[in-house]
DNA sequence: AACAACCTCAACCGCTCCCCA
DNA sequence: GTGGGGAGCGGTTGAGGTTGT
């Protein structure tokens, strides 16, 4: 069809976005919402094209976005996901709301995938009937981790589904949070953007004062807020970065870490915090935006359909006992 | 200290999907 | 029913950072 690119390469800006392009960005999307991505370079003067300014926004503006290392139970969960889903991303990030699909992306392919490598080859030197290839674990094993998988995505789909029952036959407990974004009542993800955007704000701040004022011309985590909000400076209170306060969760803080209502420890703790926090509330993009596909996603797809039903149908078995600890001994 | 090798991740590219006229 | 255009997705790239020699 010879279909033409999305924009002209003439005159469109590639590369690093400065922060002066995410402030107006921002502004914009703030003013006009997510969407209609054609329009936001004529309309904001920006010299990227449409799915630049869309990449830029969805992969590291938008609000809920978590930063920083992966924690042991993401990882799982991912592993898990990537089994049941394959490269599908976009789904795979659909479960773990505050990481993108591009974070997740690169994340298996730089770290989980060699983790999982390094962990197959003890198995090598085992493969028979036709087992083959990569997959050089013992066979038995591998099945029943795979059904441990399997049943897991299971139980943690029909604990999503029955929240209505809470003493229902679903009740693992580890996973309760893992679909606590589905839940009907679940608090906006509104909060978690006030992290991301003071993050920004705090890479600004701390670049600012570093370079004696002057902009660092391709300073990814700097933002002036200033722009399109009554500002306020923060002088440089503002806590550490909120994202780094997962790296060192333990399992049982992670069940919080998707729960939006405890999702903000940092929110509150200071000016220019709570400055991003007015900022960011005074729109109402945020819940617009927030996880428009998550929404749309509450009705069952296929796949779900699928491990409900099974789920249903075989009700508590065996495996709980087993599919945690299995899990536990990949890492 | 200097250089090379390796790693990470933001951004780009090209394709498919989906909606609408 | 069909074609065009926008949005979304997955794979890939490359600049910048880190680690090893």
């Amino acid at each position: 069809m010879g279909r033409p690119p999305c924009c002209d390469k003439i005159g469109v800006k590639k590369g690093p976005w400065t922060p002066e392009e995410d402030i107006i960005l921002v502004s914009y999307i703030q003013e006009h919402g997510p969407g209609n991505w054609r329009a936001v370079p004529t309309n904001t003067g920006l010299l990227r094209c449409s799915k630049s300014c869309r990449l830029r926004w969805t992969n590291y503006l938008r609000p809920g976005i978590k930063r920083g290392n992966f924690t042991e139970q993401e990882e799982k969960m991912i592993i898990h996901l990537q089994a049941l889903l394959g490269n599908r991303w976009a789904a795979i990030a659909s479960y773990l709301p505050q990481r993108t699909d591009n974070d997740i992306k690169n994340y298996w392919n730089t770290h989980l995938k060699k983790k999982l490598k390094k962990l197959q080859t003890g198995f090598d030197g085992h493969t028979k009937d036709g087992f083959s290839g990569s997959q050089t674990m013992l066979k038995g094993q591998w099945e029943r981790r795979l059904q441990t998988d399997i049943h897991m995505a299971k139980r943690a789909l029909c604990e999503a589904l029955s929240l209505e029952k809470p003493n229902s036959l679903c009740d693992l407990k580890p996973y309760d949070s893992y679909f606590s974004w589905m839940r009907p009542n679940q608090a906006s993800t509104y909060a978690s953007s006030t992290e991301n955007i003071s993050r920004l704000l705090e890479g600004w701040m701390r670049n600012s004062s570093k370079s004696g004022g002057s902009t660092p011309e391709t300073t990814q985590n700097s933002i002036n807020m200033t722009v399109g909000t009554d500002s306020t400076s923060s002088q440089g209170t503002t806590s550490a970065c909120a994202a780094n306060h997962t790296d060192d969760l333990s399992p049982d803080a992670f069940e919080s870490l998707l729960d939006f209502d405890s999702s903000t420890p940092d929110v509150s703790q200071s000016t220019s915090l709570d400055e991003t926090a007015n900022f960011a509330q005074e729109t109402s993009l945020l819940q617009d935006e927030s996880k428009p596909k998550l929404e749309a996603q509450a009705p069952l797809s296929m796949l779900e359909k699928w491990l409900f039903d099974e789920g249903m149908t075989q009700g508590q078995e065996d495996l709980i006992g087993i599919s945690l600890d299995e899990t536990s001994e990949l890492f």
